[in-house]
DNA sequence: TTGGAATGTCAACAAGACTGACGTAAAACA
DNA sequence: TGTTTTACGTCAGTCTTGTTGACATTCCAA
């Protein structure tokens, strides 16, 4: 198993392999957002609501567009749960000081607290991986998972990594 | 960045790191789906039915409650899909000749066709990824997606692989 | 023969995505 | 200065996919 590794080898995919793949990132995909989605419940919040408050909390003082684009859903859609969020207070806006057309969002200390509690559960699954498969695995996962991203977000990927 | 790669360091695994990891997650998955995505649109489906066909095809003559468990939705909402599916002429269903409360699906000429579709699809993203990365990345890919699955779907993962 | 399991179906509802249209404010441009 | 473009919000309607609850049917097994 361990043997013939080679690039050569990857002639040789079978489809047998590329659909345990499928099925890995379905699963796995599930076991991914189950722990957020439990505590989400409690508070009446979905997955879009966790979605936006990890990136809000990633780049504080994004505005609306940008985070448009790393989400990858319509302002119609994003603005929905973004009202919510404002609503409960976890979530404030600040107009622009030097465009005051857009809005910097930020999160409130309750919102800073909810999204800790959000990727305290996500990333003890995570940790819990890795440790498992140790740091190798980890690395050829990433890779993989960067491979997989269309350009476009790849790139978006990537800039947060870096900021 | 290669070295110092000992089951210690991962000790200090970086809240930064887990996030990170988070994100490949979140962007991969993003990609992961979009090439069925778009098929599926022509005929106006969805990812629900891209799932059932899937699994349907990879455990021919399977019951709606295995079924059930697999793609973990309620048979409700397994039901609308499968009915649509029915109607179209791309699953069949067979009364089960030695429990005739079951129901044994299996895809049709027509199913197995679209299924191939949208499974050559996905895999080509995928075999594209293993191709940039290599042979050792995608065995730490597939083992640490493994690893994040609950302990249920694992086994039914496994139990998947060897059927 | 009866209880429970497997399945199907009806109804109602909710989250979260979409499109399209429209409004407002502010910046950018010509 | 006047016009256009940009950023954002909002209203309305639709779709997919999930949910719960209730109930009917079939039929295996004790």
């Amino acid at each position: 198993m361990q043997n013939d590794r080679t690039g050569e080898s990857l002639l040789f995919l079978t489809d047998e392999q590329l659909r345990q793949g499928i099925e890995a990132m379905f699963f796995a995909y599930r076991g991914f957002t189950s722990d957020p989605d439990r505590i989400l419940e409690k508070y009446k919040y979905g997955r879009a609501h966790h979605r936006a408050m990890h990136f809000i909390n990633r780049v504080p003082g994004t505005n609306v567009n940008n985070l448009l684009n790393i989400l990858g859903v319509t302002k119609q859609s994003l603005n929905r749960v973004l009202r919510t969020l404002i609503e409960d207070n976890l979530v404030i806006l600040k107009v622009g000081s030097k465009d005051r057309r857009e809005r910097h969002l930020y999160l409130t200390d309750i919102g800073k607290s909810l999204e800790k509690q959000l990727s305290t559960a996500q990333s003890h699954r995570m940790r819990e991986a890795y440790r498992q498969v140790g740091p190798d695995s980890v690395a050829g996962f990433r890779q993989v998972l960067e491979a997989m991203m269309d350009p476009k977000l790849q790139i978006t990927y990537k800039k947060l990594r870096n900021s």
